[in-house]
RNA sequence: CGAGAUGUGGCUCAGUUUGGUAGAGCGCUGCGUUCGGGACGCAGAGGCCGCAGGUUCGAAUCCUGUCAUCUCGACCA
C-alpha cells in the first residue's frame, strides 16, 4: 500500500485523535452540517446519497423475504406507550414530549416516537381476528427522537434515520425463526454492501431491548478498537401482545396471543462504514454504497479532445457503474484530494497523453494503486475493480478484527490485554449472572457485546467468579 | 447528568493576560495565466466578536448570568 503521506493537512490523523478525525471526516467529506439544536444534524447530499443506496439493498432484501413498507404516524399518546411495562420504563428518560398544540396545552401530552413497537401493537390489535390474518411482516422506513446527552454525527444523534421491521405470527417458532432471519439479513448486508465483518450473537438480560424476550445484535469491531452494535432484532415472545390485548382465532376457533419481533438498523451504519474503512486521506467507501463508484478526472481539459473524450467515456460507464465527471476548473491535484477525501472507490484520470495512447489511468482509492487501462477494456475491468475493492475492504477489515480479538481466561488477564494491546474484542467465558457482568465492567472497563452463536470454550469456568462457565462472550467497549 | 475545553467574516484561528479605529490564512466574486498529487497574479465582497445584563468616558477584551458546540466519563441504535 502506498503509505501514508498525510495529503490533507486538514484531516486530524486518526492515530493522534481518533474522535476529531472522524469528526474531520464527517464534515469535509461533506456527509452532515451541524444545527443549531444540539444532537441534530443535516445529512448533506452526499451523506444521503450513501444511507440511499444502503436503503436500497436492504429494502430489496427486505421485499424479498417478504414485507411490506408501512407509515406509522410520529406521535404516540402517553397511555399508549405506557401499556407495557418494560418498554416504558426503557425508553421514557430519552423521550421528547408534545405538550401543546399551537396555543393550547393538551388534555394528554404526545411523546414524539422512540420506537414504533406500541404504535404497531394498536394497529395490529385492530386488523387481526383470524389465524388468516397472521403473519404480518411490515417495515417502515422513518425517522425516530431520542433525546441522548451525549450525541455524535451518525453514531447517536437525538432524530436519526433508520428502519424498523414489526412482525406478527401466529407462533412463537415463527417468530423467533423471523427474529434470526433478519439477523441473518442485517450480517449478510454489512458483509456483502458495507465490507464490515459482524459478530452475530444474543445480548445478556441486562442488555435486552425494553420489553424483548431477547434481542439479538449484529456487533463490529471499529479501527480504534471500540466495539459497534451495528443492527439489532428482538423477538417479542406475547408480552406485547397480552399488554395491548391483541388476540385471534386459531383454527380450533380459540382464541390465541400472536408472538411479534421488530428489527432495526439505522444511519449508524454510516459511521461504521467511516470508521472501518476510512484513513487519514479520509473517507474510503465500499463500492456498493458509494453515491459516485467512478470519478472522472480531465487532466488539461482545456486542451482539444479532453473534454469530449471525457463526456464520451462518462456516457459509456455510466451503463455499468455510478460515474461523475468533474470539469470543474479546480487543478488536477485538488481534485485528487477531495475525490479521496470523499472516498471515491475509482479515479479514472483522462488526458493528452492517453488519449493518444487510448488508453486512461485507473486509481485504487483504498491502496492507490494505479494502472494504465486501455479503453477498450473499461468495461470489464471497473466492474472487477469495484469488486477487487470490496474483497480487499473486507479482508482488510476482517484482518484488523482479528489481530484486536483477545481470548482471556481471568479479570487481570483482561486488564493486562486492554493496557499493552489496546482496545478490542474480549472472548471470555461467563456464568451467566449479572452480577459477573457487572464486575467484569467495573474492573476492567468492556461491557458484555453479545453471546455469539459460534461458541467455543476457552475455560470451563467464569471469568469472574469461578463458577462453572455457561458461555462465551464477547467484551469490549462500546460506543 | 458529572468533569474539562471552546464560542471573533463561510472555514481554521490570532487578538483577551495589560480595555483605546476588528486582523490573518484558506474559501468566495471578477479578469488573466495555469492544469498528470491540494497552482499563481491583480482587483474585490464579506464581521450587532454566541446571547443578555453590568462596570467604564470607552468592552471582542473586565464582572455576572445564560445558551450552544466539542472532548472524556455514566446511559443508550
Amino acid at each position: 500500500m502506498a503509505d501514508t503521506k498525510k495529503m490533507v493537512d486538514e484531516i486530524t490523523s486518526m492515530e493522534e485523535d481518533f474522535a476529531q478525525w472522524y469528526t474531520d471526516i464527517v464534515r469535509k467529506a461533506e456527509l452532515i452540517s451541524y444545527t443549531s439544536v444540539k444532537g441534530c444534524m443535516v445529512i448533506r447530499p452526499y451523506g444521503y446519497a450513501i444511507w440511499e443506496n444502503m436503503q436500497k439493498i436492504l429494502d430489496t432484501a427486505f421485499k424479498k423475504t417478504g414485507h411490506e413498507n408501512v407509515c406509522m404516524p410520529m406521535f404516540i399518546p402517553e397511555s399508549l406507550l405506557q401499556k407495557e411495562k418494560d418498554h416504558v420504563e426503557g425508553f421514557a428518560p430519552e423521550v421528547a414530549w408534545i405538550t401543546h398544540g399551537g396555543n393550547e396545552k393538551l388534555e394528554e401530552r404526545l411523546c414524539v416516537r422512540p420506537t414504533s413497537e406500541t404504535l404497531f401493537c394498536e394497529h395490529y390489535a385492530n386488523i387481526i381476528q383470524s389465524y388468516r390474518d397472521l403473519p404480518k411482516l411490515y417495515n417502515q422506513w422513518v425517522s425516530v427522537v431520542r433525546w441522548e446527552k451525549t450525541t455524535r454525527p451518525f453514531l447517536r444523534s437525538r432524530e436519526f434515520l433508520w428502519q424498523e421491521g414489526h412482525t406478527i405470527h401466529a407462533t412463537a417458532k415463527e417468530a423467533i425463526e423471523e427474529t434470526e432471519r433478519m439477523l441473518h439479513v442485517y450480517a449478510d448486508f454489512c458483509r456483502d454492501a458495507l465490507a464490515i465483518p459482524v459478530v452475530e450473537g444474543r445480548k445478556t438480560e441486562s442488555d435486552k431491548f425494553a420489553g424483548a424476550e431477547a434481542t439479538y445484535a449484529i456487533e463490529a469491531l471499529m479501527h480504534d478498537g471500540k466495539a459497534l452494535q451495528a443492527g439489532t432484532s428482538h423477538y417479542f415472545g406475547d408480552g406485547f401482545a397480552r399488554a395491548f390485548d391483541i388476540q385471534f382465532a386459531d383454527k380450533e376457533n380459540k382464541k390465541a396471543y400472536p408472538h411479534q419481533t421488530s428489527w432495526g438498523v439505522t444511519t449508524r451504519l454510516i459511521g461504521a462504514v467511516i470508521m472501518t474503512h476510512g484513513d487519514n486521506n479520509g473517507l474510503v467507501l465500499p463500492p456498493a454504497i458509494a453515491p459516485v463508484q467512478v470519478v472522472i478526472l480531465p487532466i488539461a481539459a482545456h486542451k482539444p479532445g479532453v473534454l469530449e473524450k471525457a463526456n464520451e467515456l462518462k456516457e459509456k460507464i455510466a451503463e455499468i457503474a455510478r460515474v461523475k465527471l468533474d470539469d470543474s476548473e479546480q487543478s488536477a491535484g485538488w481534485k485528487f484530494a477531495e475525490y479521496e477525501m470523499k472516498g471515491v472507490p475509482l479515479r479514472l484520470e483522462i488526458g493528452p497523453r492517453d488519449i493518444e495512447n487510448n488508453s486512461c489511468v485507473l486509481v485504487r482509492r483504498d491502496n492507490r494503486e494505479k494502472q494504465v487501462v486501455s479503453l477498450d477494456k473499461l468495461n470489464e475491468v471497473i466492474p472487477q475493480l469495484l469488486q477487487e475493492i470490496h474483497d480487499s475492504l473486507y479482508q482488510k477489515a476482517l484482518e484488523n478484527r482479528a489481530n484486536r480479538t483477545y481470548p482471556c481466561t481471568s479479570l487481570e488477564e483482561i486488564v493486562q490485554v486492554l493496557s499493552e494491546k489496546g482496545d478490542g474484542f474480549i472472548e471470555a467465558m461467563w456464568c451467566g449472572e449479572e452480577a459477573c457482568e457487572d464486575k467484569v465492567k467495573e474492573v476492567t472497563g468492556v461491557s458484555s457485546r453479545c453471546i455469539p452463536f459460534e461458541q467455543k470454550t476457552l475455560s470451563d469456568t467464569c471469568v469472574c467468579c469461578g463458577k462453572p462457565a455457561k458461555h462465551l462472550v464477547y467484551w469490549g467497549k462500546a460506543y
